[in-house]
DNA sequence: TTGAAACGTGTAAACGTTTTCTTGTACCTC
DNA sequence: GAGGTACAAGAAAACGTTTACACGTTTCAA
């Protein structure tokens, strides 16, 4: 005998008929928009009480036209910087009375444009936005209808609307390859992601001025472009160290290829500080218990995501604003994994 | 001038006058459900095409009472393992065109309940729950109405209707102190959360059943409860190890105060494993590249992610089922902080 | 005493779909 | 050529709300 899920929900004709109103009063007592006597709101608020009417949104949603969802795109739900992102969205958006709609793209940016098509679809209110980075017309396109708030990656075309939020990681690359010239590193080697990302051609751009400006050449060789998983930072120091001569020092440019770059040196016994020095942009989980706690560059995604929260929702209340950028700073923070360079 | 999100999006009406057909004839070209004749249905795809028609999904689910949205409603959107469970359980549903919805509740059981009340009422189509524990009756209660399936912790109301998942979180506990046991520790504390929740109740009785059946009593003072936090594990260890005598091991029942009482026993300059000994329930990050890798026994979330997204997605489709738990076995993966209890 | 004004509540339209029911045409059979 | 059958497509109702409008009282000023 199937016994689950047959009651249906009470409906506001359902609570009108008990209190013997029409179902406009009870939209004016649950909304409280309208002044209704004391007598009849009472009698209203018992027959909600008894049938445990709860209204129903969607419905409200289609009347309204406004759903109070807010769709988070990413690229990887367990990625721990972008989950702390969400959970600052989450907590200013929350006592506003809005949800969060959470899709992974894996990087596929097929999958991307079909979450972006799933969320139009379903009426969201804004879309905050973690871009492979391969949509950028089909992004400015669908910003012409919907609020949208970019975080990490930006979309250059001219008729985007939206806002973009983002740390300032070209001053962050130039910064970390500093440090590592002022240890007298001159074979820099740099794990990033593939050019067609912003944030690589923007890391990618403060590497070279301060390459540059130190008067040392740019190595293909010492170049690693992927998709800034581990994965990508493991195949790519491994490579990267059987050139001849091989790099002194690594500059990871997210967590994840640092990770995967540390990894690969252990298994190769190749020592951190002594033979290559490393520094990471971004926090490293229980750095304080590794053998070697990372010199980095953390970004601070909890301020960062309360920071787009506080966007999408002003651009939703006001459309029409204009396009703003907000870029969070960052400094060096000193671990152990940066040395001179040994002297062969 | 204001510009942005002027167009109003194009309706099934729109269409059906664009190309001269009805608006039933639309939306039978769109579902593809009956026949229509290849000249009207070229007729209204090009309409389609040409006015950039999507389907408004709001529309779509108060028609058909289904919203192709489920619940995912968690202690904490940035733990790592949780968000390993979304993801899983993302892949699984994507497919059948459902999206998900994230809530972090930061065990705080009234924001659970409000977070509840607001799935229920946007007519979710289910709901997967990491529940604070406190809520047992108004979740069965909930459970008459809508799909949900439990991970990690139990409802253990007779009129709950559902799933659960979980991890036999007392056989791994039972295997963990057994582990030390036979290592030679007498003093084995333990880190876990409140009484309140089903998954401490179940740890506590795997740990009292291994103590026991060696003889050994279980003490007071080596048990530390809280929130499950890094910080309840910090603070945890730090009283226990004030004790005298101090224990000379410690299970960490899960990653987060595992780690909390690593970083207070490094802090105070107390060794692992030679003065204390530590054992984990659950994948520690960077463990390869830690001082001291624990000795942990894996929780592998996105099996059990997958197996729960199959659960929800087959409630969803079949009401009435039978209740199912499925509990997930686990083993000792050992790490190098684990030694004999030091001897004085 | 009458007229308007104020006010509380009901009626009905609308939001954008899906789907049942109806209708009209074309085709076939005798 | 009349009558029946098939079937494609239109008309309209329904899902559960919100809200503009209509309506009937009451209140009060002239």
């Amino acid at each position: 005998m199937i016994k689950a899920y047959k009651i249906k929900r009470a409906t506001i004709k359902d609570v009108a008929r008990a209190a013997g109103v029409s179902i406009a009063t009870v939209s004016r007592v649950i909304n409280g928009n309208y002044y209704v006597s004391p007598r009849i709101e009472e009698k209203v608020q018992q027959a909600i009480a008894e049938s445990g009417y709860v209204p129903n949104s969607v419905a409200r949603s289609l009347k309204s036209n406004t759903t109070y969802l807010i769709g988070f795109i990413v690229s990887d739900i367990s990625n721990f910087m972008l989950m702390s992102i969400a959970r600052s969205i989450e907590n200013v958006i929350r006592d506003n009375g809005y949800n969060l709609l959470v899709c992974s793209t894996e990087n596929d940016e097929e999958l991307e444009r079909k979450y972006i098509d799933a969320l139009v679809s379903r009426n969201i209110s804004g879309i905050v936005l973690h871009s492979t980075g391969k949509l950028e017309e089909y992004i400015t396109q669908v910003s012409q209808h919907v609020p949208i708030a970019l975080v990490y990656r930006h979309v250059e075309h001219s008729g985007f609307i939206g806002d973009t939020i983002d740390t300032d990681a070209r001053q962050a690359s130039y910064d970390m390859t500093r440090h590592l010239i002022d240890s007298g590193h001159k074979r820099i080697g740099m794990l990033t992601g593939y050019m067609q990302f912003s944030t690589s051609r923007d890391r990618w751009r403060g590497f070279c001025s301060a390459m540059e400006e130190a008067g040392l050449p740019v190595n293909e060789k010492y170049i690693a472009n992927g998709d800034f998983t581990e994965a990508d930072g493991y195949t790519g120091t491994l490579r990267m160290m059987s050139q001849n001569p091989p790099p002194t020092a690594l500059i990871g440019m997210n967590t994840a290829v640092t990770v995967g770059a540390m990894k690969y040196l252990q298994e190769a016994g190749i020592s951190i500080p002594e033979d290559v020095s490393v520094v990471c942009y971004g926090e490293v989980e229980n750095s304080e218990l590794m053998k070697i706690s990372p010199t980095r560059v953390p970004q601070f995604p909890s301020d960062l995501g309360s920071k787009v929260g506080e966007l999408i929702l002003d651009r939703i209340k006001n459309p029409g604003r204009s396009n703003r950028e907000v870029i969070f700073g960052a400094k060096i923070i000193p671990g152990n994994s940066v040395a001179p360079p040994p002297n062969n």
